[in-house]
DNA sequence: TTGTATGCGTTATCAA
DNA sequence: TTGATAACGCATACAA
């Protein structure tokens, strides 16, 4: 069934059927009305790659994400895809791991499946080492279509990025936790990130404003299994670190945290404060309940795929949108006075 | 860049070029390195819209999940994912909600897409009540394209379904439960899908076998939020509901009887057995660390690929592959002795 | 081993 | 308001 059976049955040629599909040109009502009781009638759909072929473009958007598997990550997704299918965009998934190859490799993919844009979801897109050239390959992609970034910032043409205020987050908890009487607070940090750095800086900048000077060593690394982390932080302990004070870079090292925290006998909130990250399910499986970042996934998403849509619709938008977060308080935290 | 412009330089025919990139057909060894050469040099890739055309087959495998922020659906879809890409196909991935229409809706559209198969992830996509026909969409869909389920079970031709033996797990489990002297046991019941039905009829049967007749009054459906089946339970116990074993259909369900049995100062798992299902991150991040069943996501999600890909290869293969859960034990049930 | 010619199902341009 | 026809880029049957 293709648009020459359609344009037999009704008696018209091809170009009108093609019309009235796509509903831009003049048809009179009464041809329109015939086709598409046909069109209706029949079932018929047209073949989307002859449709692509024509325009070059299938109405679909690749998203990339290191690993959908991550909660945040899989949020992110959901939001995505709904949002754009709103749009009627199709969403074409591509989950990378976290190599650089494997990311260039797979973004070169959904470029060469004529993708409409790419979604860049998760700030590890971003180099943020000295490697040079690390992150020519999104430079490359948006030469060609629309790249959106997620929590991860480059400033380069055709690169939009839409992300939350991480670094001021961190700032503002840190400084709150400091003027709780803290002492010795610290930060612990997954990974080098975009966004990771950014919360990093915050907690640092924090630091330094309340006479701390060596921030730096006050950030521990913990990219390992929350039972390792946990271990570290027994580990640092029991070598003489002072800890009354653990803002985390997500809510599950701030659960390996609540795990140190217990097996020290330190009582939640007096003797040591957690804050996590993401506002996740986790921060309300333990106990006490989290106190945590909502960075606002979901209105991220949202912005970003309106910034999208009005790039393809060649609007003038800007390269970067900072959403600021919303601490939620709970049981992990002293209340604030 | 297309076909044609490779073509000339190479001073060949575009059916030579063609021949070289689909590496079938016979062609010299010469003229294949310079034409690979030029296609290295070129960054040429075929367009896959034109290509599609032709074939009728674009390597592509539509995803329906309800909703991929749920964190048991998140992996799966990241297994696909990675499963389907390593045999050269792309995803398209599409969140339903839990819907009828919305389902059918999606279902219908990725077909017109000209997918080469689809996967239903979870459950909730088959009906298990008495509404007539609600199936038939997926039988429609089955005459054209192999349908792929997980965690569901139809008997229809075209529809392969790969399952864990939900069941039989939380009949081994509840078993085990009752030998431990348990005599207040409750199951917990976030739905009525087919595999919520599963788990369901598992926990009656173990019942029945232990003398105890009125299983179902044992089951408890509790779709709400943790907090409110936290409620829900303390409200059943405050009305004399004796529990002292709770198997629930996933890790939240059972966190939130762990809340549960801490706000009623019961010892666990002394005077109280929980335990969970799927072993997702929840599981490790209360106190003490669920017991869980272990339904193997990844080898379900491989072995679903592999059955596809022989299914789209024409081979034969079975309707229904059913894998045993694994009881991962932990801090919620007495060790066995 | 290679080339020629045709079809795949649309959209869009131009003419009527 | 309509119709005829040329792209779009590729795969492949058939010819050489």
């Amino acid at each position: 069934m293709n648009i020459y059976d359609i344009s037999e049955k009704a008696g018209v040629s091809i170009a009108t059927v093609s019309r009235v599909i796509n509903g831009n040109a003049k048809v009179s009502e009464k041809t329109r009305q015939k086709i598409l009781a046909i069109i209706e009638e029949t079932g018929y759909t047209p073949n989307a790659f002859a449709r692509g072929l024509g325009l070059n473009t299938m109405k679909t958007i690749g998203i990339l994400c290191a690993d959908c598997s991550d909660s945040y990550l899989a949020s992110a997704i959901y939001h995505f895809e709904r949002e754009l299918r709103s749009h009627d965009y199709d969403v074409i998934l591509c989950c990378t791991g976290y190599e650089q190859a494997t990311k260039e490799k797979y973004l070169n993919l959904l470029m060469s499946k004529h993708v409409d844009a790419v979604i860049l979801a998760g700030s590890n897109f971003i180099a943020t080492g000295t490697a040079p050239g690390a992150n020519d390959y999104i430079r490359d992609a948006a030469q060609e279509i629309p790249v959106i970034i997620l929590n991860g910032f480059v400033d380069l043409p055709g690169v939009y990025c839409v992300l939350s205020d991480d670094m001021e987050s961190v700032y503002n908890v840190t400084k709150t936790l400091l003027s709780q009487g803290a002492t010795g607070p610290l930060f612990l940090s997954r990974s080098d990130s975009y966004s990771g750095l950014q919360k990093k800086s915050g907690f640092i900048r924090a630091l330094k404003e309340c006479g701390i000077k060596d921030g730096e060593k006050r950030v521990l690394s913990t990219p390992g299994s929350m039972e390792e982390n946990t271990a570290l932080l027994l580990k640092k302990a029991s070598a003489g670190l002072k800890v009354d004070a653990v803002i985390c870079s997500d809510d599950e090292l701030a659960v390996s945290a609540l795990k140190f925290a217990k097996q020290m006998k330190l009582s939640i909130p007096d003797e040591i404060s957690i804050v996590g990250f993401n506002n996740s399910k986790l921060s309300l499986c333990c106990e006490p309940e989290l106190t945590t970042i909502d960075n606002r996934l979901a209105y991220a998403c949202a912005s970003a795929v309106d910034l999208l849509m009005k790039v393809l619709n060649g609007e003038d938008v800007p390269g970067k949108l900072l959403i600021s977060s919303n601490l939620v308080t709970r049981g992990t935290t002293k209340a604030n006075s």
